[in-house]
DNA sequence: TATTGGCAGTCGGATACAGGGAGTGCTAAA
DNA sequence: TTTAGCACTCCCTGTATCCGACTGCCAATA
């Protein structure tokens, strides 16, 4: 049974082993926290701690690091987070009002998080499966090929080239287009597409082929196909950890790069859509991410589905103001921008 | 003055420490080429080469490496640069042909330029300043908020929120709309940000502040105030050569990142439009780049404006390979894709 | 029972030192 | 101009040693 004091000493390890990366000692915690106990009486508590499995010992006779457990431990601990600066809630407002579009204000998103947490951050582009079509553009540029554009209610612009086997003139292109902002323009992505592979039949010979490769076209576009984008910024922060990543950062770069696999982590984390997400260490062992954790929290912006910020650090990071940068930038995402 | 073998020996320290990270011998030289003379010939070339500064020694007594000016040299020595094999040629057929549109095939070249180099790839997103404008589409997604979208006659899609400050109604919505159009519409995106700025006084005074408003905003986005983008892939092996970088790695990640730096080092090598361009180590040094080597090249996709792709890594990196790989992949998208 | 002071034991890290090895620079000879 | 030889320099590595930090345990104490 851990008693509340030791909870005590596991934070005071957690918080000196964050600051400083080298193994706390019991003098240490004495000296620099106000227990009323002597040294004997915190490596009593440590051997508890020990016991748990919360810290270890990277050399038989050295301090106390804490292991993913502990840092698990900790963070449940830390029932509320502490808000942020003004400071700080001023660098929000004034970083991300001036953003123009979706991209800036995404880009200015993560580059402000990165900053507020020392971290890498990254942002989910928010997909629009649940947009309306406002309006289907053709563009012929080149006899055979043609550019299909989806304008969505909610302002996202969608861009395809589609390949045709005959030429299509500028008569028949204006018949297309009519016919095809007619049966999609109105409904949600997902319905347009359903809608278009139905039309491809009932439609006149002549330009059945270049409908069919459209709807498919503007079908793949409306599902989705292409998975959600993700935008990053801190890079060097992270190589900045480098020291705290035993086993070569090289693999969590690669992981970083292949978007897939924070796309499914994230996935994964969506359960509390309006708190404050964390994983620790191992519990990403299957994405490759056995020694990074990851903060996230879920926003919204007007318009366009739920999605999902967070950073990626070594298990060695300042989880408290992790948690609580996080926590602002996406509620005032979710808030703020709802609100106007 | 440098005499023919004295090169010779150059290449070969050059090829012999890009491939073991290891300051080179004489021995070594005489062991590993097929020179027909002794060690000692060889190291008196090599003190002739150091009196050119060509090459350094690390410690007294230790082998040799080059110097940024003996890269230099070896690179200006490298008239033909080695093609690359079939089977690369293969695969840069087969991983770019697929792509369906350009931010595909940016994203897959970048990918494919950092895998054959083993280096960090970046591409420059092609501009579309001499584009011509296609139509203007205005959406309004608030009572105040218009999203006006541009569309290029080469597909592109330009998109920005326009605060208003009067609401504007459907019919009115309709008319700016057909104005907007009728004045920009078939300008190139240049002529049009005139065209509209002119515009601005000769309207019904209900609209002109929508106008004007709309009018500066299209402008801007025509004069492409936003500046390229760039995409990036690689960076894993970027940090993977970070024993490479003696004065922390961090600077160059950073530089990476702050896309602006990238942009202008590009822009100074556009001399010459058809070949590879290579910098070296300190000739980057005012972009703080200066343990880092570039090598880069021209491409021209059909309908955009030139542009440029290229590989940044340490100064001790493969340039035959880089150089190879650069030019085989900036051709293929000029080429290939320009025929069809 | 919880806490404390003391003390032996353990291990890592820093320091000092010697030996081996790789490589150069120089000189004299071919 | 090239070559062989040789002395010299310096790095690297392994070893021994010392120092310091910390733990773990035990006996005493409140």
């Amino acid at each position: 049974m851990v008693s509340e004091r030791s909870l005590a000493v596991l934070r005071a390890i957690v918080q000196d082993y964050v600051a400083s990366r080298e193994p706390v000692g019991s003098k240490t915690i004495v000296e620099r926290h106000s227990f009323g106990v002597s040294a004997a009486t915190i490596r009593n508590d440590m051997a508890l701690l020990e016991e748990e499995e919360l810290i270890a010992a990277p050399h038989t006779s050295s301090g106390r690091i804490p292991t993913d457990k502990g840092y698990r431990v900790f963070v449940d601990q830390l029932t509320e987070i502490r808000p942020l600066t003004a400071a700080q809630r001023q660098a929000i407002e004034t970083f991300l009002g001036e953003s123009s579009d979706l991209d800036e204000l995404l880009a200015r998103t993560v580059r402000l998080v990165s900053q507020l947490t020392k971290q890498l951050a990254v942002v989910q582009y928010p997909s629009f499966a649940s947009a309306r079509v406002r309006h289907v553009e053709l563009v012929s540029v080149a006899p055979t090929r043609l550019l299909c554009i989806l304008i969505a209610d909610s302002g996202q612009v969608e861009q395809r080239i589609a390949e045709v086997e005959h030429p299509v003139d500028d008569e028949a292109l204006a018949a297309l287009r009519a016919r095809l902002n007619e049966v999609a323009g109105g409904r949600t992505m997902a319905d347009a597409a359903t809608a278009l592979s139905g039309e491809i039949d009932s439609v006149d010979r002549r330009h059945a082929e270049v409908l069919h490769t459209l709807a498919a076209t503007l079908a793949d576009q409306a599902r989705m196909q292409r998975p959600d984008r993700l935008m990053v910024a801190g890079a060097a922060n992270l190589v900045a950890t480098e020291q705290d990543f035993p086993g070569s950062i090289l693999g969590v770069i690669e992981a970083i790069e292949e978007q897939v696999v924070l796309l499914r982590l994230f996935g994964e984390m969506a359960s509390d859509e309006h708190s404050v997400v964390v994983r620790i260490g191992r519990e990403n062992a299957s994405f490759g991410l056995g020694e990074t954790s990851v903060v996230s929290s879920a926003f919204e912006i007007p318009g366009r589905d739920i999605s999902r910020l967070g950073i990626v650090g070594p298990t060695r990071m300042d989880y408290s103001n992790s948690m609580a940068a996080v926590r602002a930038v996406a509620r005032y995402l979710s808030r703020t921008l709802g609100e106007s």
